[in-house]
RNA sequence: GGCGGGAUAGCAAAAUGGUUAUGCAGCGGUUUGCAAAACCGCGUAUGCCGGUUCAAUUCCGGCUCCCGCCUCCA
């Protein structure tokens, strides 16, 4: 039995799909004006883990996936505007980037991606059904704003109290909106601005409304899961709900799943405090792979502080796993043994990818402990680790090409052939015992970043 | 100010009312020409103060500190 924390109760609870024939979850993804940063990496990288569980779970064709693509507001039209090309132009070159990004991570593309752009009928006939059922009016300047009053669950999901938000002081002041917390859902468009056409004259979504129309569209009224970044809990989730109930007069989501942020020294990373790092950068020092261990070493809803540190920490642990399936075939085998039971106890408890690991950890062990003794044994082990591991979207690459891959710093270094003529040169001086010239060129290497194992008569090499 | 989350060994990170987390780093041993890798062994961690209990890191209360949301943000 799977069982989540679902944000909405704040408590664990044994999560029941509404069709498991159709298992359906909604992400939001990306807003598309600039590269993904790791605060990014961190929800592609968690919920396609959930997303991969499921499957596992409820069978391959019966998890709906979708995670949008905002590709219209404010900033993309300022950035737009100060790149001086069209929004469009710009949306499609982020999308691209976030697709090259996202493979490199091993992510499994979602079963759609709605883009706002695309979804203004259903924007907008959804706001029409927002006018109807009251919950929304058009003010005078021709934006449409959604009367929070009228939703009585508005708060639920964030635990707050419209009387509290009130009193905050940071409510802006807005003459066209009757209550200061309500919120818009068309904005009127200014001169020269991207603008669709409406019963209220020319404008734009507001931001909440596309998740609302888009999720709904796509997994209908009433879907299980909903997820993204914890600071979306509020306003936007809290605005989808009031928005989606409001129009549908039915239950939206079942259950709230919200990862944590990635931090940088203790503050969240985030554009505002622009002390983001983006994927890209990342990857030019450390092997996509690293980069998804490093996110499934803490549980999704902690908080994960980033550090070149803790990446050199995740390279030497995956190193350890790979190490383990080397000199094994690339088979994959499911065994009912202990090891499956935990890695899936933890799995299913909130998705412990932490305990998870350690389980992979357990394995590699029993592996190297049995490879000289029981090589069929070891070598059904190392099938099962690599099935469990592929599970997290782990361990699936050769291990000689992991473990020879382009070392991080992006040294220079020295090619394979040039690498594999002076291991022969050292071999040679080995076989005449020569081991002083044996040495100078192991150190050699080793001062270029290539590390030697002597194993069985054979001599293997690894990049540091 | 309102609401919420958190403090675990050198670092990171799970779990648990009493019994080994796990990884990285470190130390000792086996192995090796020497290393590396691997295996074996080694740390007697749970912010502070009370309470409940035969027993608390784990439950309850208080305190201190950190973080997040309340404004765009994954």
């Amino acid at each position: 039995m799977l069982y989540v924390h679902n944000n909405l109760t704040r408590q664990k609870e044994p999560f029941q799909p509404i069709d498991p024939r159709n298992v359906r979850m909604y992400v939001c993804g990306m807003t598309v004006y600039d590269y993904c940063h790791i605060g990014h990496a961190r929800v592609l990288v968690v919920f396609d883990v959930i997303y991969r569980y499921l499957r596992k779970l409820y069978g391959e064709g019966h998890v709906t996936y979708i995670r949008n693509i905002t590709d219209i507001d404010d900033k993309i039209i300022a950035r737009a505007n100060s790149n001086r090309e069209s929004f469009l132009d710009l949306t499609e070159r982020f999308i691209d980037a976030m697709h090259e990004d996202a493979d490199l991570l091993g992510v499994l593309r979602p079963n759609q991606e709605p883009r706002a752009t695309v979804y203004m009928a259903e924007i907008i006939a959804m706001i029409e059904a927002l006018v109807v059922r009251g919950h929304a009016y058009a003010a005078g300047n021709g934006d449409v704003y959604y009367d929070v009053s009228s939703f009585a669950d508005y708060g639920r999901l964030s635990g707050k109290q419209l009387d509290d938000l009130r009193a905050g002081a940071r409510v802006e002041v807005d003459e066209a909106k009757t209550d200061p917390l309500d919120f818009v859902l068309w904005k009127s468009a200014k001169p020269e601005e991207p603008s669709w056409d409406s019963p209220w004259g020319k404008g734009r979504p507001g931001w909440h409304i596309e998740c609302s129309a888009m999720s709904t569209h796509c997994l209908g009224n009433h879907f299980d899961i909903h997820g993204g970044g914890l600071d979306l809990q509020f306003p936007h989730h809290e605005n989808e709900i009031a928005q989606s109930c409001g129009a549908s007069g039915e239950a939206f989501v079942n259950v709230w799943l919200h990862n944590g942020f990635v931090r940088v020294d203790d503050e969240k990373m985030s554009k505002s405090l622009g002390n983001f790092f983006t994927i890209r950068e990342v990857l030019e020092k450390y092997a996509p792979e690293v980069v998804r261990y490093f996110i499934l070493t803490s549980h999704y809803r902690s908080p994960l502080n980033y550090s070149d540190k803790h990446l050199d920490n995740a390279k030497s642990a995956l190193t350890t796993l790979y190490t383990a399936l080397r000199g094994f075939d690339a088979s994959t085998h499911e065994v009912d043994n202990e090891f499956n039971n935990r890695f899936n106890t933890a799995m299913q408890d909130d998705f412990n990818t932490p305990e998870a690991i350690a389980v992979l950890f357990d394995l590699a062990k029993e592996i190297n402990r049995q490879r000289d003794t029981d090589a069929a044994q070891a070598g059904q082990l190392a099938a099962q680790l690599r099935q469990l591991a592929g599970q997290l979207g782990l361990l699936q690459d050769d291990p000689q090409a992991f473990l020879q891959g382009k070392s991080q710093a992006g040294s220079g270094g020295l090619s394979d052939a040039e690498v594999d003529e002076l291991i022969r040169q050292r071999n040679q001086a080995r076989a005449d015992k020569n081991w002083a010239e044996s040495d100078r060129l192991r150190d050699a290497l080793k001062a270029q970043g290539i590390i030697l194992e002597d194993n069985a008569g054979k001599t293997s090499w690894r990049r540091a």
